[in-house]
DNA sequence: CCTTGTGTTCTCCG
DNA sequence: CCGGAGAACACAAG
């Protein structure tokens, strides 16, 4: 499950890994994962060079060296973006079914090959994930429906309590709401709620300004401190390396039902629906 | 059956 | 009947 830091994990390390080199090949194993057509979408990129790496909320941005072209990247739940020196990589006898090390491998759907003979792997168990490439002129149509990104846009208080107190569903629902902050899955949204003390069920509109306050100034916090370790990784998650991310010991609640509350002591952490999603809270010390 | 991020569609309410 | 909000659904595969 992606969210913002292990897309921002995967930005800055392909970053240092990808810019500036000859794409030479590309191999569609699935073709339904690209959005254009596949030889429109070898055209544009074969013999040219991705120039830039950005990010809105989950989305990758990636510029080319086609001034015009845009390449859009999003993992949705279980993609990954893997950089490797060469391929036919054999995950030197200790693979399990939750982390397969050999690349390519089954859920491999896209690679692309540069001049040096390095590889970029885009793989998707579920294949929900998609790459497309866009004219630069459609890229504010694509992202109309992502609102502030919490690490790039400025994000000021009082913005964030009118908005808050304006919503008439559940404190949860708005945080996972992309069009509001961009960036926030479900595994950030429950642990920003338990620092903030708040129960992730309670409307919106009737948080008082204190809690408002709470929510606002867990949210950096967490999300930097996740990418500080480099995401977290609950089942498929990988960085660019193939890597597990770091973070999911610091995890205070998501899937830590049943256990005792590391806070309070006293409180079980529960699991119920909200919004829609599997949400985890302390029972004693949100209210 | 459950899981989730996002785009689409349905439904409700004033 | 409308616009907007929010809920529900669709998607895929294990």
């Amino acid at each position: 499950m992606p969210e913002l830091p292990e897309v921002e994990t995967i930005r800055r390390d392909l970053e240092k890994k990808i810019l500036n080199k000859k794409i030479v090949q590309i191999n569609i194993k699935l073709s339904r994962i690209i959005k254009n057509k596949t030889a429109d979408f070898k055209k544009i990129l074969i013999n040219n060079k991705f120039t830039k790496l950005e990010r809105l909320g989950k989305l990758l941005i990636i510029h080319t060296s086609q001034p015009e072209k845009l390449l859009l990247a999003h993992l949705k739940m279980t993609g990954q973006l893997i950089y490797k020196k060469q391929d036919k990589i054999i995950g030197g006898g200790h693979s399990d079914k939750n982390q397969i090390l050999d690349f390519p491998n089954r859920h491999t759907r896209v690679v692309f090959k540069f001049i040096d003979g390095s590889f970029l792997f885009f793989n998707d168990q579920r294949t929900f994930g998609y790459l497309e490439i866009i004219n630069k002129n459609q890229l504010a149509n694509k992202t109309r429906n992502y609102g502030v990104d919490l690490m790039n846009g400025k994000l000021e208080f009082e913005w964030f309590k009118a908005k808050i107190k304006s919503r008439k569903t559940s404190i949860k629902a708005v945080l996972l709401d992309q069009k509001f902050l961009a960036g926030i899955g479900n595994i950030y949204a429950d642990e920003i709620l338990f620092q903030a003390r708040i129960k992730p069920w309670r409307k919106a509109s009737s948080l008082n300004i204190q809690e408002v306050k709470n929510i606002f100034k867990a949210i950096k916090p967490i999300l930097n401190k996740a990418i500080k370790f480099r995401g977290t990784t609950f089942n498929n998650y990988r960085d660019s390396d193939g890597n597990k991310g770091d973070f999911l010991r610091l995890l205070k609640v998501f899937g830590r039902s049943g256990e005792p509350c590391k806070r309070c002591k006293t409180g079980i952490i529960r699991k119920n629906k909200v919004a829609g999603r599997g949400t985890h809270y302390c029972d004693n010390c949100q209210v």
